[in-house]
DNA sequence: GTCTATAATGAGATAGAC
DNA sequence: GTCTATCTCATTATAGAC
């Protein structure tokens, strides 16, 4: 039985074949996951897509489960680190109001999302899988739930006086606003523009944030 | 080979037991496709939710696809239905604004989509996959598009001068946000009201259209 | 209309050679 | 680290008895 892999208990650095390996099966995971779902991407799809066997997504992956979370994992601190470092930066230049805020959420996501058939659009699909299914909630509250906790505070100390169930609501239809740009775009029109769909979106959802202003 | 069901070639009026059998089957469908996916959710499954055999599955459904069209179907043209008697409605009273339009398009939905474990949560569940996947977009042209090109020349109405690609969009950001309260209830908090969910809602979105009146 | 049985395929996981 | 081969199980779909 081969052992998993584990850093506590590797005594060589893994060859650049094998690190390239694993970076062609999570962008393969990331891509057919958020292009056909958890059930509707097979493991033997992936190892094709990587151009891997089989056994090679099940040794660098683990489990499909395993695999999954791995995927969402390795774009999610990188996503909340941009964000909470454009809040801080609004900060720090005094800047920080509802727009400010609006601009930190939507910003990072959605500026990389725009490639066609870039590893952002498949991880923005993703997301917005993962956090309409109750089924991974267990996902969804490890790397989502403290960014969302940051920006309902923040939310609350620029709306002093609105109830906190109240914020987490419209935080949630902004999160779900943000996400259909990439998941229904195709909704919007033939040719419908990226850039254009967020710009709307900033404003859709700053309106729907000053609204609560006194 | 057995005969497909089709009303033109069938001879005699289905039996009540028949029917009670399909609409068993429709509801178990309707349930486990929004929980699992289309992908997850196994006609066996299907079969054993409605008390049935998995062949009679196939013999009122068709193959899984045709079962899954046959889902959204059902209700779609209730709904449809509902919402644009509701314009009629404001219309003739005089009070067709941007407020009786939200209101025309949320409350049709999530009236019916409060009870928990209700065939209409699981339908607006269902929606919700159906309307962020590209591989249903023939499902969705042939059963939403009409209802939202209604939407959205309303909108144009009411909103001279705004670009039909704007009204688009935000009606999309209206329907995603819409559908987040059936999906991601859980994510607004441990015993999240839905009530005061769809009432922030339709503030919420009516600010976002609000907001293009000049 | 409803069932049992089964064909044909593909799934996830793992063993073991190199 | 990577492969081939295989185990075991679940899947959709269909045939055919009643």
């Amino acid at each position: 039985m081969s052992r998993k892999i584990d850093d506590k208990d590797r005594l060589r650095a893994p060859s650049a074949k094998s690190l390239a390996a694993q970076g062609r099966i999570l962008d393969a995971a990331e891509k057919l996951f958020s292009l056909y779902g958890f059930d509707g991407a097979s493991l033997r799809d992936i190892g094709k897509a990587a151009e891997v066997s089989a056994a090679l997504v099940a040794h660098h992956g683990g489990t499909k489960d395993e695999l999954f979370e791995k995927v969402v994992a390795r774009r999610a601190a990188e996503l909340s680190a941009l964000r909470l470092a454009l809040i801080e930066e609004y900060r720090q230049a005094g800047q920080l109001d509802l727009a400010a805020l609006v601009e930190a959420y939507v910003t990072p996501l959605l500026s990389r999302a725009v490639t066609p058939d870039g590893p952002w659009v498949h991880y923005a699909r993703l997301v917005a899988h993962v956090s309409t299914d109750e089924r991974w909630s267990a996902i969804t509250s490890k790397w989502f739930d403290p960014t969302a906790a940051r920006f309902v505070e923040e939310l609350g100390l620029l709306l002093p006086g609105v109830a906190p169930e109240v914020l987490r609501a419209r935080y949630v239809f902004m999160v779900s606003a943000t996400l259909s740009v990439p998941t229904a775009l195709w909704r919007m029109g033939e040719n419908a523009d990226p850039a254009r769909a967020i710009q709307e979106l900033k404003a859709f959802c700053l309106a729907g944030f000053k609204d609560l202003a006194v």
